[in-house]
Formats: C-alpha cells, sequence, structure tokens
RNA sequence: GCUCCCAUCGUCUAGCGGUCUAGGACGCCGCCCUUUCACGGCGGAAACACGGGUUCGAGUCCCGUUGGGAGUGCCA
C-alpha cells in the first residue's frame, strides 16, 4: 500500500506561463500521471493581492493548451492567509518563532556589517531571546523562526542530491511580516503540508530554500516533503531568459504558430532524455518520465530546435487537426480576420486541398499560413519578384497559352490528366519539365517559393487555375 | 563578498570504470531525389574546459583551477 504521489504546480501571478514554468508543470504532472496521482495547482500569491484574475487565466489557459491536467481548483495562497498566522502563532507558544523589534535601518546596517566581514548577510537575532517587555511601543513586529546556529541541514534532493547547507548560514528569517501577512516561506511549508503534497518539484533556484523551508517542517513537527530541484532554462547566450525568447508566455508561442504537443516534446527533452528518443507521445513521455533521471545542468533554449520538432508535428498532423488549430490561432493574427473570413467559403476547400502540400514546408503555423498567401489572395494575385521573373517572360508566356489552352481542354481534372498535358508538352518541345512547370506554379501563386504545380492546380480546381494564368498571360 | 549548484560537438543530449578511434537530434556543409522551396535519403566537419590524483584501466570516481548559474528581501 503505497502512498499515492501528491504534486503540485505553483507559479506566481506575473500573467502568463513562462516557458519555464511550463516545463515544471510538465516535469510534476509528468510525475502524478505516471503515479496515478495527483497534481495541484496553487497561485503564489501572498504578496500580491493585486493579483488578477487575467493572470490567474493566462496560467489556466496555458496549462490547458498545453494538455496538463491538475485536481481541484486553483488554490489561492493569499486567501489561507489566516491559517498561516495560525501556524506562525503556534511557532511561537512552541518557541519556535519571536517576535522581532528590528527596524528596516538596523537590518540594512547588519547587511552591510557581514558583507563588510566577508560573512553570508544575516539576520543576527538580536531579539531571539529578548523579553517581550522590552518591546519599544508602537512598532509592530514581524515573527522570525528560530533557526539551529550550528550544525548543518541537508536536502536529500531526487535531482540535486545530498546538499548541505551550514546553518550558521541561514538566519532567523520572517515568516509573519509587520502587517500580519504570512511570507512566501511560511505559506509554502503551510500549505504543501495541508494539501498533502509528497513530491515538490521545481526550479532549482528554490535550493537554497528548501534548507529553509526543511527547518519549518521540522519546527512544525511535521515530516518534510520529497525534493526535486530540477535546472533552470537559459536563454541562447547562457544567461537569465529574456524578453526575446522563452520568457514569452505559452500563449505567445501559441500565436507564433507551435503545435502545443510539439512545445511539450520539446520542453520534455530540456534537463531529461531517454535515450535517442527525441519524439515521444505523451503516453510514452508518461511511461519513459522518471525524475530521478533528469539533469542537474541548466539548458539553452534553443528555438531551431522547437522549430524543428515543430516542423514534424506539422507534417504528421491530420489536415483536420491542422484546420483546428489554424482556427484556433486565427483570432490572435494580424490577418486572422480576413482568412477566418475566407475559410468558410470555397478557400476553405482550396486550403485544405492545398494542406498536404503546404504543411511539407511550414515549420510553425505562421509560417503554413504564409505559404499559403496564394489562396486568400484576390486575383489579380500580388507578384513577388522571383515569381514575376518566372512568368513575365516570351517564352514562359508562350508556354503558359498552350498550356492554358490544353489544361482547358482535359475533360477531367484530376492528377493524371493535368501530369498528361504537361508531361506531353515537355515532350513535344523537348524542354525539361521544370521550364514549363515553374511558370505555371508561378503564375498560380504569385510566389516564387511554393508548392509544386500539380498541387497547387489540383487544390485550387479548373476555373480557378485556368482564370489565374489567364491573369498573367500579356495577350 | 559569502553560501549552494553545474560543466560531453555551436545547442539539446547518450554515456552510469574497460564494448568510446565518444552515439543520436537540431543547426551547418556536400551529394542524391526533384518542378522552385520544402520533405526525404546518403555523407561530412564538430565535444569529453584545464591541472592533479585514485585505478591495471577515467568522459565516467576524488581534489583543485577556470568558466557558467542560483541564492543572499517584511519578493515569490
Amino acid at each position: 500500500m503505497s502512498q499515492e504521489i501528491v504534486t503540485r504546480f505553483a507559479p506566481s501571478p506575473t500573467g502568463f506561463l513562462h516557458i519555464g514554468g511550463a516545463r515544471t508543470a510538465l516535469f510534476n504532472w509528468l510525475l502524478a500521471e505516471k503515479s496515478g496521482g495527483k497534481m495541484l495547482l496553487r497561485i503564489e500569491d501572498t504578496d500580491r493581492a493585486r493579483l488578477t484574475q487575467e493572470a490567474v487565466e493566462a496560467i489556466v489557459d496555458g496549462l490547458s493548451w498545453l494538455g496538463l491536467s491538475w485536481d481541484g481548483d486553483p488554490i489561492s495562497q493569499f486567501e489561507r492567509a489566516d491559517r498561516h498566522r495560525q501556524v506562525a502563532q503556534t511557532l511561537v507558544d512552541t518557541g519556535r518563532a519571536y517576535k522581532c523589534y528590528a527596524t528596516p535601518d538596523e537590518l540594512e546596517d547588519m547587511r552591510e556589517a557581514a558583507r563588510a566581514a566577508g560573512k553570508q548577510p544575516r539576520y543576527d537575532g538580536r531579539w531571539r531571546d529578548r523579553d517581550p517587555s522590552e518591546a519599544p511601543v508602537g512598532v509592530d513586529p514581524v515573527i522570525r523562526v528560530k533557526s539551529p546556529t550550528e550544525g548543518k541541514t541537508v536536502i536529500h534532493d531526487r535531482v540535486q542530491g545530498d546538499v548541505e547547507f551550514p546553518n550558521e548560514d541561514l538566519d532567523d528569517f520572517i515568516i509573519l511580516r509587520s502587517d500580519g501577512t504570512p511570507t512566501y516561506m511560511l505559506a509554502v511549508v503551510v500549505d504543501d503540508n495541508d494539501m498533502g503534497v509528497t513530491h515538490i518539484v521545481r526550479g532549482d533556484d528554490h535550493l537554497t530554500n528548501a534548507a529553509r523551508q526543511k527547518m519549518l517542517y521540522d519546527a512544525l513537527g511535521w515530516s518534510e516533503p520529497i525534493w526535486a530541484h530540477i535546472p533552470l532554462i537559459h536563454g541562447p547566450d547562457g544567461g537569465k531568459l529574456s524578453k526575446r525568447h522563452g520568457a514569452l508566455g505559452a500563449e505567445a508561442y501559441r500565436a507564433m504558430g507551435f503545435l502545443p504537443q510539439a512545445l511539450r516534446n520539446y520542453l520534455v527533452r530540456l534537463g531529461w532524455s531517454h535515450g535517442d528518443h527525441e519524439i515521444m507521445s505523451l503516453a510514452q513521455m508518461v511511461e519513459w518520465f522518471e525524475i530521478d533521471d533528469v539533469n542537474k545542468g541548466a539548458s539553452r533554449f534553443d528555438i531551431q530546435k522547437l522549430e524543428a520538432i515543430n516542423g514534424h508535428y506539422i507534417r504528421t498532423s491530420s489536415d483536420d487537426e491542422l484546420i483546428e488549430r489554424i482556427s484556433d490561432i486565427l483570432p490572435v493574427l494580424e490577418n486572422g480576420d480576413t482568412i477566418s473570413a475566407a475559410l468558410s467559403g470555397t478557400k476553405g476547400v482550396w486550403l485544405k486541398s492545398a494542406l498536404p502540400a503546404l504543411k511539407e514546408r511550414a515549420k510553425t503555423l505562421v509560417q503554413l499560413l504564409d505559404g499559403a498567401g496564394f489562396i486568400f489572395a484576390d486575383r489579380p494575385l500580388p507578384f513577388d519578384e522571383k515569381a514575376r521573373a518566372l512568368v513575365h517572360d516570351d517564352e514562359a508566356q508562350t508556354h503558359l497559352a498552350v498550356l492554358r489552352q490544353r489544361l482547358m481542354e482535359t475533360a477531367s481534372w484530376d492528377h493524371e490528366a493535368i501530369a498528361g498535358v504537361m508531361k506531353g508538352y515537355a515532350e513535344e518541345t523537348g524542354l525539361k519539365m521544370g521550364k514549363i512547370a515553374q511558370p505555371v506554379r508561378a503564375s498560380l501563386t504569385g510566389q516564387g517559393s511554393s508548392p509544386g504545380a500539380f498541387d497547387v492546380l489540383l487544390a485550387l480546381g479548373k476555373e480557378e487555375s485556368l482564370a489565374r494564368i489567364g491573369d498573367q498571360l500579356e495577350l
């Protein structure tokens, strides 16, 4: 009868689900999912009553988009303040915490002094053993924990291994602010305990916090959870993830045309792997994932690899799913309205028939839509330079005229018939297929680089195809 | 400054003392396929940060150096 695994994802409501958070959530989800346990969602809004509904929504939407579900309603840490206060009081009552009346200025001086002495900046414990009767009047105290002054605290971490911290560097940190609100350090411990969290999987920027939190667990007589501090994701330059790349929210990646399964697949391979498997389904991730296998080193965000994986998923997605995903992001795209309107009519049919050819050459849905520009553009088509050169050439004009005439006469409009016409003409003239197919393709799309002529001819249908070729004939 | 963590191709990684003249993927280069662009196929360049140990034997274990990163708040 093993205990059920309970993990939690506890983001602060910053307004979006950034890439690092998304991976943390994914790992938490995977760990819970694979054991049949649950993942809880808690919003760390201790300090920010200004927490906005939109911020929570952005997180919830991001997780949902990525296909990561959680159990129960999101829990607001802020709303549990009473319980946090109560626990803080218990700590004071049992002598494991005390009131401190030190002023901000005093604190600043302490830090200065410590730094000057080459020591870890820390509170000196000046109110630790003082009698409450010495308290200055009119000053609201904070509550600090009494942490051990000697020995060391060791965290047995599933990813980082055993990590030791000298207790003398862990000072009596604040658990309740002078205004009576709990600090993060207290709130996490109380909430994780109350929520029955068994495994804490979070970024390794919290590793030092784990030591402080363990002290709280000890002081409270609670058993500590299993820790797993996963490495952070860095920017391409090895530094902090900047706005330019990964610090964007999940919704930004969605708007850029990334598929959720692609982002998921990319993220899971950052810091974790299963042999040489690059592409894996959700089911495989669940089956293969082991928190102990997570690497300790940070990894860099590489958008090119993300794009490569996304391209793979676009290619292997069904046309229907692609249409659905495209519709999903249309509202947030610049020309989305136009495309959206066009989609319901003939152009929607064209898009669908051209999809097999289109998806071979797109790394993102946005690129796919760009490539499909010839479908949505009104005639006469806007031509790019390369297409213009291909079509507006005496020789090409001659071929186009003949080809158009012959295509017009073909009874059936299928691949075989079209190919027959083109190949027949190529043989007659002794020209290479490319020489005659390229102008056709260009006249149909207005693009120098686009799907092959057959594909486009088929996708647009006979009438539209002939009209487009006609538009380009300088007769 | 102090505490802690990390270190294999440019990037993500495999490697858990001998099978490593270090494997895969992205990117890059070349060739093939081809109707352009892609897709696909084939091939190539490309790494164990450095220095000491331990060991018969080290990418794999230990120490140091260097280089990254995190923490050091009445933020989370």
